[in-house]
DNA sequence: AAATTCACG
DNA sequence: GACGTACGTGAATTTC
């Protein structure tokens, strides 16, 4: 917003508020450290108390902290001895300076200094051109030589009073209008300011003879008329003093800014900037006050208690972990101890122990708990006894264990308590198994996700990861206990003993992690990320992996039964055409019988020494032989029937006949999802052949399979991010926009486009998000590097906010090593400033991360909403595939679920970011996944 | 366990 | 001047 009529300035004097806290509070110092912090305390309380001050009706449109800079000004030049009897800065208070700055823009407010200049001066210009342009003006001190200012449209406010001081404040205080004050000030002098004036006149002789002559001008020009012998003498004695101490006191009102009104819009603060900064300065009640006011969790900060001068990295005191020190928790009495332990921390970590991987299979055999760093528990539930001479123990449970329901329904109202935060690592999986037992755990927090959240693509997130990296501890291998291989047991054949020291140990190192995360969410200015695009997904992906998706066996079975004959048929014609048997399935042998045997061009090794044999390799030779062209075949049909066919089959639950994956919320550093066991998000669909396998993917009776899948979102958000009006307006209007691309690009009319030169524009926008390269594009589309090298040229020349974009982001990746989505995430990018080939790496997938990661975000926060927007519809999301969505839903509920959900997928992005361009999605239904797709 | 290949967005 | 080059994934298979 212009500044301008109907505007409101605040201008705050910084250096007041230093000192009021200064003086006002003990001299506090930050705990783990023992930095001084009593005036950045009071400053940020002051400047928060500001806040809700003026939050009404009358809150400023506009506003900065204004703090003086140096201690040389022009004032100096003209009276070597103004401000000479200042009293030098208080040791203490030095390093508190540059904090209050931060302080400042921790709460995003402007932060303005200007070297030479008084603080005063600045407010006098600004109040002026604020005046100027038709706005008013609210001067928040309570300093006299800012009365000068007041009037027509400028008030001071004192903050710590409440009060306002507008014209008749001014005359009440200084016994002239405000236009008058400074003629005072001249004569009357400033012991603070060491302004001399006139010997034995103070403020109200001062005042009095201004009201009686007019102007301090007038008063020395006519000091002769003074009837007062000794007050007529010091006037005329001091006339050259008095006019210096005039241009002493009078503000400069022609400061050289290098910023302008419209720079001091009021913002909101970014609460992970502002509570970061707080719990760095470990600011516990205003912490507290401020997350309240902002409507976000507070963070925790660690109580630190060093002895002495203890470095900070030392003083975050925790036992060393020692398992033999965790309780096996065998009955109730104890049971209950625990859970009053937890209730009243209203915190607690837990981890289940599971009989295998598959959370819908597996039973639930122990429960793990802490509470506080060292202190942790472990409930066996159904751990098998030791049996004699048989290897593999018994069927009969071991002693001293409590039933599962008993355990379970004793739990339950604390794990479901809204007032305990439960706290995993990779909390997913844990909900989901004690969903299948009943308890919907809730609230829950993951240092896997909040580790995801702050180093993204710096390291993985898994506990054993975690735990060596952040806490210098290794916690016990699992294989220790259950063996690797064929010989591997499952956990209710581990001795309970053995059990309780594992398992209680991840608690323990889940609870440490949480407390060094925590606070840390904050100051990587990723809170909102966390709790808004991380965290919410855990029930979301939880219900959908539940809930599986049905998969017919007899249509797989059947395909897999016909692309065995059709394989066996080409192989036999490949050894033919080989003149032996071989094992087409191995790229050695393959490539030995190709480029050694049968003697074809082009063959090349790569650096384990074994001929490359790639399906763009076998694509060449296709044109120079017949076997490659069969081999290219058969892959095709072993890859169908080895990784589909054949091995979704066994991924169908016998319980629900459906197939359940696993999504892994930070396994791409992106901010995609991957899924695992099995991946649903790469089931065939390029291939006609392929596309069949969707087939077998069906809706249950009297129920459709609905997808919703976005359209172009990455190059929508490159449109919008790199601000290119040319594709922002194509979005907007709807064309065709590989076509207009190549319209504008090779200077084709729109109704003269032919596909090929489409699909030419349609690889290069590709590859514009991929970090293009001449060589890949040459590649991609089988044409000349310099020719690719000329398209790539035409299209920057056209676009050339693209290439100022991808320029920005490396830029911006190199500085901070890291890049960010328009949602706030942080993907880190530490071979940025690598040498060699994984420079160029880095670069590439630096440009790719915003877009890729952006595009994450939106169907994030779609899928996260769609639960409530869907509550009333007989539907189920069933699938995410990085921008599809798939449903499954009564058939005469079809049209509603999609209206639904393309409301909230299209509008995933408000009000967080308003993009340029429009979202769109489109639709399809069917029996199966290829009829809907 | 690494390398190779190929399925998806 | 040479080098290596589209981003992000997971799974099956062969090979060492």
């Amino acid at each position: 917003m212009a500044f301008g009529k109907g505007c409101h300035l605040h201008l705050i004097d910084g250096s007041a508020f230093i000192f009021r806290a200064y003086h006002a509070l003990p001299p506090l110092t930050r705990k783990s450290d023992g930095l001084p912090i009593g005036a950045v305390s009071g400053f940020c309380n002051m400047l928060q108390k500001y806040v809700e001050d003026n939050a009404g009706p009358d809150a400023p449109t506009h506003v900065a902290v204004i703090f003086d800079k140096g201690s040389h000004t022009f004032r100096n030049d003209m009276y070597d001895q103004y401000k000479a009897n200042r009293e030098a800065m208080p040791e203490d208070l030095r390093p508190q300076i540059p904090l209050t700055r931060r302080a400042t823009e921790a709460f995003n407010i402007a932060c303005k200094e200007l070297d030479g200049y008084e603080a005063d001066d600045m407010i006098a210009t600004l109040a002026c051109q604020a005046r100027k342009a038709g706005g008013r003006v609210t001067i928040i001190s309570s300093d006299k030589d800012l009365m000068q200012l007041v009037g027509d449209g400028v008030e001071m406010l004192d903050a710590m009073k409440n009060k306002r001081i507008d014209r008749d404040g001014v005359f009440e205080k200084f016994g002239v209008w405000p236009d008058r004050v400074v003629d005072v000030q001249a004569l009357a002098g400033d012991s603070v300011d060491n302004v001399p004036g006139a010997p034995g006149i103070g403020i109200k002789t001062a005042a009095l003879l201004i009201n009686e002559y007019g102007s301090l001008e007038d008063l020395l020009d006519r000091a002769e008329e003074i009837k007062q012998p000794k007050r007529r003498q010091t006037l005329i004695d001091n006339r050259d003093q008095i006019e210096l101490s005039k241009r002493l006191v009078q503000l400069d009102c022609e400061t050289p800014l290098d910023f302008g009104l419209d720079d001091l819009e009021v913002k909101e603060p970014d609460p992970d900037t502002l509570l970061g900064f707080l719990t760095e300065m470990e600011f516990r009640t205003l912490t507290k006050r401020i997350a309240d006011a902002l409507e976000v969790e507070p963070p925790v900060i660690p109580d630190t208690t060093p002895e002495g001068a203890n470095p900070p990295e030392d003083a975050v005191e925790a036992p060393p972990i020692d398992p033999a020190a965790y309780e096996c928790v065998r009955d109730m009495a104890a049971l209950e101890r625990w859970i009053a332990k937890a209730r009243d921390r209203g915190w607690i970590a837990i981890d289940t122990e599971t009989t295998g991987l598959n959370e819908m299979r597996v039973d639930l055999v122990g429960i793990s708990l802490c509470v506080e760093a060292g202190e942790a528990c472990y409930i066996p539930l159904i751990h098998k006894e030791a049996g004699g001479d048989d290897l593999f123990g018994s069927d009969d449970l071991a002693e001293g264990q409590m039933g599962v329901d008993e355990v379970l329904d004793a739990l339950r109202p604390l794990l479901e308590d809204p007032a305990v935060m439960k706290i995993g690592q990779n909390m997913k999986y844990d909900a989901k198994i004690l969903a299948r037992y009943g308890v919907k755990i809730a609230p829950i927090d993951d240092t896997m996700l909040m580790s995801y959240a702050m180093n993204s693509g710096l390291h993985g997130h898994g506990m054993d990861a975690l735990s060596e990296r952040y806490l210098s501890h290794s916690p016990i291998p699992i294989k220790t206990l259950l063996g690797t291989g064929k010989s591997q047991i499952t956990f209710d054949l581990v001795p309970i003993d053995e059990a309780t020291k594992y398992a209680a140990e991840d608690a323990d190192i889940t609870l440490r992690l949480w407390q060094v995360f925590k606070p840390q969410l904050h100051k990587a200015k990723v809170t909102r990320v966390y709790e808004r695009l991380e965290r919410p997904l855990v029930p979301v992906l939880a219900e959908m992996e539940m809930t599986g998706i049905k998969v017919a066996r007899d249509t797989l079975s059947r395909m897999s039964n016909a692309f065995s004959q059709k394989m066996a048929g080409l192989e036999a014609e490949i050894h033919e055409l080989a003149g032996q048997s071989f094992n087409v399935g191995s790229p050695k042998q393959l490539g030995e019988i190709l480029f050694d045997k049968m003697g074809l061009e082009g063959g090349k090794k790569g650096k384990t020494g074994a001929y490359a044999t790639g399906a763009d390799v076998l694509e060449d030779l296709a044109t120079e032989h017949e076997l490659p062209r069969r081999v290219l075949d058969w892959r095709q049909l072993s890859k169908l029937k080895s990784t589909y066919t054949d091995a979704l089959q066994e991924h169908i639950n016998p319980d629900t006949g459906r197939v359940h994956t696993s999504y892994v919320i930070s396994g791409a550093a992106t901010g995609r999802l991957a899924s695992t066991d099995p991946n649903l998000q790469n089931i065939p669909v390029r291939s006609e052949e392929g596309r069949r396998i969707r087939e077998a993917f069906v809706a249950d009776e009297g129920k459709v399979l609905v997808s919703l899948d976005y359209s172009q979102i990455e190059l929508r958000i490159l449109a919008h991010m790199a601000g290119i009006d040319a594709l922002k307006q194509a979005f907007r209007d709807g064309q065709d926009i590989h076509a207009m691309t190549a319209s504008e690009m090779f200077n084709v009319p729109l109704d003269e486009m032919t596909p090929d030169v489409r699909r030419q524009a349609k690889a290069i926008n590709f590859g514009v998000i991929y970090g293009i390269s001449g060589f890949g594009l040459a590649r991609n589309l089988r044409i000349p590097r310099a020719e690719a090298q000329g398209f790539i040229d035409r299209y920057f020349e056209r676009f050339p906010g693209i290439r100022t974009y991808m320029d920005e982001t490396v830029a911006f990746a190199r500085e901070h090593n890291r890049v960010e989505t328009l949602f706030g995430r942080v993907i880190h990018t530490p071979e940025i400033n690598a040498k060699g080939p994984r420079a160029g790496f880095a670069k590439r997938a630096a440009i790719n991360a915003p877009i890729q990661g952006t595009a994450a975000d939106i169907i994030r926060r779609a899928m996260i909403r769609m639960p409530d927007a869907i509550a009333d519809l007989p539907a189920k999301m069933l699938l995410q595939v990085h921008d599809e969505l798939l449903f499954e839903v009564d058939t005469d509920a079809t049209d509603g679920l999609i209206a639904a959900a393309r409301q909230v997928m299209e509008n995933a992005a408000d009000p967080v970011v308003h993009l340029d361009v429009p979202l769109v999605v489109d639709a399809g239904k069917g029996q199966n996944w290829a009829e809907a797709h």
